[in-house]
DNA sequence: GGATTGACATACGCTGCGTATGTCTATTAT
DNA sequence: ATAATAGACATACGCAGCGTATGTCAATCC
């Protein structure tokens, strides 16, 4: 009864926070919206930002979900990093994920790289740059800088593709030039 | 006296945004502190989100101008885009720049692409690339959206180094993989 | 010299958050 | 079995903060 409270708590939240953003979201609508009050999610999410932090964390588990998928079924060395950057930035294009993950997150929550939820995209990016250096096929590059600088990429990828006038044609693009940019790591 | 006034609510609001962030300045607060009402602010700016867009723009052109000095000083060719990346990661330290442009900015304003001070950083970076290509030094890739992928790899590495335990030696680390991956587009 | 516009200040209402308090149910202890 | 306690919510309250409507005063235009 009570973790199923919680997740119609979650899931009123997400979808308020994706449609209003997160001060546009009132807390009074949302919880109406699934037969609640505030009193109910105070108690379990303390304030809205624990709130967001919880949708949070629940989106960017999906997220590292498709990419990690997306980066095994390209098989090994230097094409997993590349799938895996294409399916970031394609995850990257779901409103949901646009608005809360990659804009009102930051501003509200902060650093990404300090979240609980450990932003587990980053992760996988960066796994899978030791594999590449394991098998030799990374340039002598530090390897968090490096992940950081390629995450970044793709999501500022992602936030142009979104706002663009044609967003399928412009993912291509991106991921074009994404392997391009990324090829600037590989030993020649 | 009149654009006088403007330009204290403007700097009241560069402070109060960057210390307490977006949401978290009072618009009574930051008037008071100049002495002004919040009449006087309604009528310069519309809005709340108004004064932001307006401390925006100016950070916006602030960094355009660090960063153009720097690609010019660098001298032509590749260097320019490299010293350019690397004030601009600079520039992104700036506590002010990074609360009010890059964490609450997009977040309130949308997508930097759409602000209309034209987030002159990128625009910037668009013309690097351009000269580039018209010396026959870069790669045939597309320049927006290389400049995209720039650009966001830049930001996303400020933001790294302002949350990370030592910025001061994060920052090199950071630059020498920004210059790593940039090469990326050089032909080789 | 009256009318109009611009540059602010003042007053008001409303939304919305957080907290304090109340109520009911389900355990746990005795 | 019942008393006590803790958990899971709802209700009630206070307060900050935004936007707008209205008022005032000076400058300018006709």
């Amino acid at each position: 009864m009570m973790a199923e409270t919680r997740d119609r708590l979650l899931a009123a939240g997400r979808k308020a926070f994706a449609e209003k953003g997160f001060s546009g979201a009132s807390m009074d609508d949302l919880t109406a919206e699934v037969g609640l009050t505030r009193g109910a999610l105070y108690h379990h999410f303390g304030d809205k930002k624990g709130l967001l932090a919880a949708v949070v964390a629940q989106l960017d588990g999906e997220m590292a979900a498709r990419a990690m998928q997306a980066g095994e079924s390209a098989g090994t060395g230097w094409a997993a990093l590349e799938a895996q950057g294409a399916a970031y930035i394609e995850a990257a294009l779901d409103p949901e994920v646009q608005r809360i993950v990659l804009l009102d997150g930051p501003a509200v929550l902060g650093d990404p790289s300090q979240w609980p939820s450990q932003n587990a995209c980053l992760e996988e990016t960066r796994n899978a740059l030791i594999a590449l250096s394991a098998q030799g096929l990374l340039k002598s590059v530090d390897i968090e800088a490096a992940a950081r600088l390629l995450n970044g990429a793709a999501l500022n990828a992602a936030l142009w593709i979104a706002a663009s006038d044609d967003p399928p044609a412009t993912l291509p693009r991106a991921q074009e030039a994404f392997k391009v940019l990324a090829s600037g790591f590989m030993v020649r």
